[in-house]
DNA sequence: ATGGCCTGCAACGCAGGA
């Protein structure tokens, strides 16, 4: 079971790259985050045509997730429990014998920010919904763009980002809270090289510089991380023409969950 | 050089991203 996430920055910019990207890794399942459309917009006939299903929590301009998969995605939740919130940026599904949460975390802006604050709230609200869904379900996997970098190892520059956004203290307590709660980083389970990240500025030659972060992430259950296989950054993407700023970030369960 | 670029929307600059 190949299961994978993409940040895109606009499905409608990107669909060409995801198709392709489909075709020539053919995940089971591949989470989409920044859709930036409606679900009336959605590319339901191109999906298909690459032979895949679509389920679309989309929102104009801003935000938006999808789960693409093999096998049909139910028992869908399209927000956090008990948080009050316009932003699009939950799809939870089971696929399978998986349960898959697309997540796609604010920003924050600025640490002390309004938007700061809401990204605290809201990781807090996820904390709750993430406690329950473990509890429900033994296999699973909780991925997309977290937008927060876990540590040092995570960031080009460590000491220039001291205290920046995506870096501070209280987003990566909050991220350890939710591991805490019986969630592996996958992709830390395995030798990786120094310097892998999964998203680049579009500015000053970031990613041919590769000054970047690793704030896309596949976690899994203390149970089902077990049995993945690896979990790798596939940069490949980030080098077309007019790319997404994030790179797709896939691993692999197996052979019985 | 604490800015650089990209997207969407609506407008002929802005907000937002990370």
């Amino acid at each position: 079971m190949k299961i994978s996430t993409w940040n895109v920055n606009s499905l409608r910019v990107r669909i060409e790259h995801v198709c392709d990207w489909l075709q020539q890794n053919q995940p089971d399942v591949l989470a989409l985050q920044e859709l930036k459309i409606t679900n009336d917009l959605f590319p339901h006939e191109r999906i298909a045509a690459c032979g895949y299903r679509a389920v679309a929590n989309g929102q104009k301009t801003y935000n938006g997730v999808a789960i693409l998969s093999r096998e049909e995605p139910v028992d869908l939740v399209n927000e956090l429990p008990d948080f009050e919130d316009q932003q699009r940026r939950v799809l939870a599904a089971t696929i399978g014998d998986y349960r898959v949460i697309n997540l796609y975390v604010p920003n924050g802006q600025t640490v002390g920010s309004d938007k700061y604050d809401y990204k605290l709230n809201w990781l807090d609200a996820l904390h709750d919904f993430l406690r329950k869904q473990i509890s429900m379900f033994s296999n699973l996997v909780v991925l997309g763009d977290f937008n927060i970098a876990l540590d040092d190892r995570d960031v080009h520059d460590p000491e220039g980002w001291i205290g920046n956004v995506l870096v501070s203290d209280k987003e990566r307590d909050a991220l350890k809270k939710i591991l805490d709660l019986g969630m592996v980083d996958t992709f830390r389970q395995f030798e990786q090289a120094d310097n892998i990240f999964s998203w680049w500025d579009y500015r000053a030659g970031a990613f041919r510089r590769n000054r970047g972060l690793r704030i896309d992430l596949v976690l899994a259950s203390e149970s089902l991380a077990g049995k993945c296989l690896s979990c790798d950054v596939d940069i490949e993407p980030r080098t077309l023409e007019r790319p997404s700023d994030h790179a797709p970030v896939s691993a692999i369960f197996g052979p019985n969950p």
